[in-house]
RNA sequence: CGGGGCGUAGCGCAGCCUGGUAGCGCGGCGGUUUUGGGAACCGUAGGUCGUAGGUUCGAAUCCUAUCGCCCCGACCA
C-alpha cells in the first residue's frame, strides 16, 4: 500500500491566494481567478495556469472528451504552429488579418500560429481519405490556438491565447451534414448542462469561418459581451437524463427543433418583429458570453482545397463540411461570471476542482486531526478528491480560502464537534450547514457527487 | 489603431507638483498571547523606484527616448 497522495493537503499544495484585488483585473472572474490563485497573467492576454486552475481546465477538458467520445467522434492533436501554405491555398492567409500571428522560421519561410484548423484538418483528410465508404467522419482537438487580439481584455475570457475544442466533420451530403450539425447541438448542449452552466443555442452570423447554418451557445451574466433577446421557454428546456442514440437523425434533428425552435438571438440577428411576436412576458433581453459555436460551411473549404471522395457512382465530389468549437479556457471565466457571490467562486459540482473541503479547526488536536485524516483517505478512496486545509491557521481563514476557491462542499472538523461524535457539512451555494457524523457525511456526499 | 491612465517590496498604495538618497497597509519570517468567519502585540527580512540616456553637486521626483500594463472606442471565440 502507498497511503494517500499527500498533493491536495494545503500545506502542501501550491495555493497563492490574494487578498486584495489585483489592480489590473477589472470583471468579477478575472479578480476571482487572480484571487483565486488559478491563473497569473504572463503578458497581455496570455495566462499561466497554477494548479488550481489547470485543474479545472483539465476537468472541462474531460467533460468535452468524454460528451464527443460519447457521441463517436474521434480525438487527435494538430499543432499550435501552422504553415502558411495551406493557408494560402483556401484563401484566409490574405483574409485573416493582423489577428494572425505572423512568424517566420529560421528559412525565411511564413508560419502561423493556428487561430483555428480548417486548412490544416482538410489537408489530412484529403491525402488520406478517398472513398465515400469512409464517410461520416468526425475528427476533433482540445488545442491551444493564438488571436492576435488587438485589445485582449477581462482576463481568459477574452485572452490572445485560449484553449479549444475544434471539432470538423466530413459528409457526402448536405443531409448528411446537417445530421452532424444536429448531433453536435446535442452534445453541446449535454456538455454545458453537465457543467452546471444554462448555454443558449442562438441563430449567429457566418462571421470569417462562413456558413449559413450557424448557433452560437451563450451562457447568460451580466458582464456578458453581446445583447441577446430570448424567449424565457428557452431557458426551461433541458436534456436531463434522456437516451439519445446519435446516429438516430430523427432523434438528434428533433432535439435541435426543441432547443432552437423558441426565439433566441444575440444582437447581430435579432429581429424586432419575430421578438415582438412572442407574448410580453415571455419576452426577454440579458447579456451573455458565448462559449461556443457550431457551422455547417458545405464545400466551402472541401471545394477549393480538392477535398473529395468518390462516390457510388464512380464520381468525385468535394465533402460537405462544418466545424464546432468550444471555448474551454473562456469557459472558466464564464463559469465564474455564472457563479459566484461577494466570497468568492462557487463551482458547481461537475467542474469544482476540489468538490469536497476539509476545514480542520485546531490543527494538532488528536481528535480533529484523526477524524480529517480518516475523512482525507475515505474521500479519496472514494474519487473525490478533496482538498484539506491542514495549515495551522484559524478558522477564519481558513473558511475564507474555501468560499474563494468555491469547494461545494465543505466538511468542518473541530473539537466541539468532535465530542459528540459530528462533523458539519456545509453547501457552498446556500450556506446551510447540517451535523452528522463523518460516516454520514462521506455517505451523503458520495451519493451527491455520483455523476460526477 | 485613436483617446486616456499607470509602472515605487509578493499584493494594494503614498511620496513626484515644490530634487537632498524611499514609506504605509496587507502578506512573509521568528516569538508571545490567542483559536468556529481573513486575530493582537513585539521583533525581523524584503525595493535595480520599468529600462536607457540627459540636466544637476545631488534624480523615484525635472527632460528625452523606449518597453510594459490597464481603461474607453473600433474589433472579436
Amino acid at each position: 500500500m502507498t497511503g494517500a497522495p499527500k498533493n491536495m493537503r494545503l500545506s502542501r499544495y501550491f495555493l497563492p491566494v490574494l487578498k486584495e484585488n489585483p489592480a489590473e483585473a477589472q470583471i468579477v472572474s478575472h479578480r476571482l481567478m487572480l484571487r483565486a490563485g488559478l491563473i497569473r497573467q504572463a503578458s497581455a492576454g496570455i495566462y499561466s495556469w497554477l494548479p488550481l486552475g489547470f485543474k479545472v481546465l483539465r476537468r472541462l477538458e474531460e467533460i468535452v472528451h468524454e460528451e464527443q467520445q460519447r457521441a463517436g467522434h474521434m480525438p487527435m492533436l494538430m499543432p499550435t504552429i501552422q504553415s502558411a501554405e495551406l493557408w494560402k491555398e483556401s484563401g484566409r492567409y490574405e483574409d485573416y488579418g493582423q489577428e494572425m500571428l505572423r512568424i517566420t522560421d529560421r528559412h525565411k519561410r511564413d508560419m502561423l500560429y493556428g487561430p483555428t484548423n480548417e486548412e490544416l484538418i482538410t489537408d489530412i483528410f484529403r491525402n488520406a481519405v478517398n472513398s465515400y465508404k469512409d464517410l461520416p467522419l468526425t475528427l476533433y482537438h482540445i488545442q491551444w490556438k493564438f488571436r492576435d487580439e488587438i485589445r485582449p481584455r477581462f482576463g481568459v475570457m477574452r485572452g490572445r491565447e485560449f484553449l479549444m475544442k475544434d471539432g470538423y466533420n466530413f459528409d457526402l451530403t448536405m443531409e448528411d451534414a446537417l445530421h452532424a450539425y444536429n448531433r453536435h447541438m446535442v452534445t453541446y448542449l449535454r456538455t454545458y448542462e453537465r457543467m452546471g452552466l444554462k448555454a443558449i443555442p442562438m441563430r449567429a452570423d457566418g462571421g470569417p469561418i462562413g456558413g449559413d447554418y450557424t448557433h452560437e451557445f451563450l451562457v447568460l451574466a451580466e458582464t456578458g459581451e453581446s445583447e441577446v433577446f430570448y424567449d424565457s421557454a428557452v431557458t426551461d428546456l433541458t436534456l436531463g437524463d434522456r437516451d439519445i442514440d446519435f446516429d438516430d437523425v430523427d432523434q438528434c434533428r428533433a432535439i435541435m427543433e426543441e432547443f432552437t425552435t423558441p426565439y433566441a438571438r444575440t444582437d447581430e440577428t435579432h429581429d424586432e418583429a419575430l421578438f415582438g411576436a412572442i407574448p410580453e412576458e415571455r419576452r426577454r433581453t440579458a447579456r451573455g458570453i458565448e462559449v461556443g459555436q457550431i457551422f455547417y460551411f458545405g464545400t466551402k473549404y472541401s471545394e477549393p482545397m480538392g477535398a473529395t471522395v468518390v462516390t457510388e457512382n464512380a464520381e468525385r465530389v468535394p465533402v460537405h463540411m462544418g466545424s464546432h468549437g468550444i471555448g474551454v479556457s473562456r469557459l472558466v471565466g464564464a463559469l465564474i461570471e455564472a457563479n459566484h457571490d461577494e466570497k468568492g467562486i462557487i463551482w458547481p459540482e461537475g467542474v469544482a476542482p476540489f468538490p469536497v473541503g476539509i476545514v480542520n479547526l485546531k490543527q494538532g488536536d488528536a481528535g480533529t486531526d484523526d477524524v480529517c485524516e480518516s475523512l482525507y483517505g475515505q474521500l479519496i478512496k472514494a474519487g473525490l478528491d478533496p482538498l484539506y486545509d491542514d495549515r495551522n491557521e484559524r478558522a477564519g481563514s481558513k473558511f475564507a480560502t474555501m468560499d474563494l476557491i468555491g469547494c461545494p462542499w465543505r466538511i468542518t472538523v473541530g473539537p466541539r464537534g468532535i465530542k459528540n461524535g459530528v462533523v458539519e457539512v456545509t453547501s457552498r451555494r446556500t450556506g446551510e450547514s447540517e451535523e452528522m457524523s463523518a460516516e454520514a457525511a462521506i455517505a451523503k456526499l458520495t451519493t451527491l457527487l455520483a455523476d460526477r
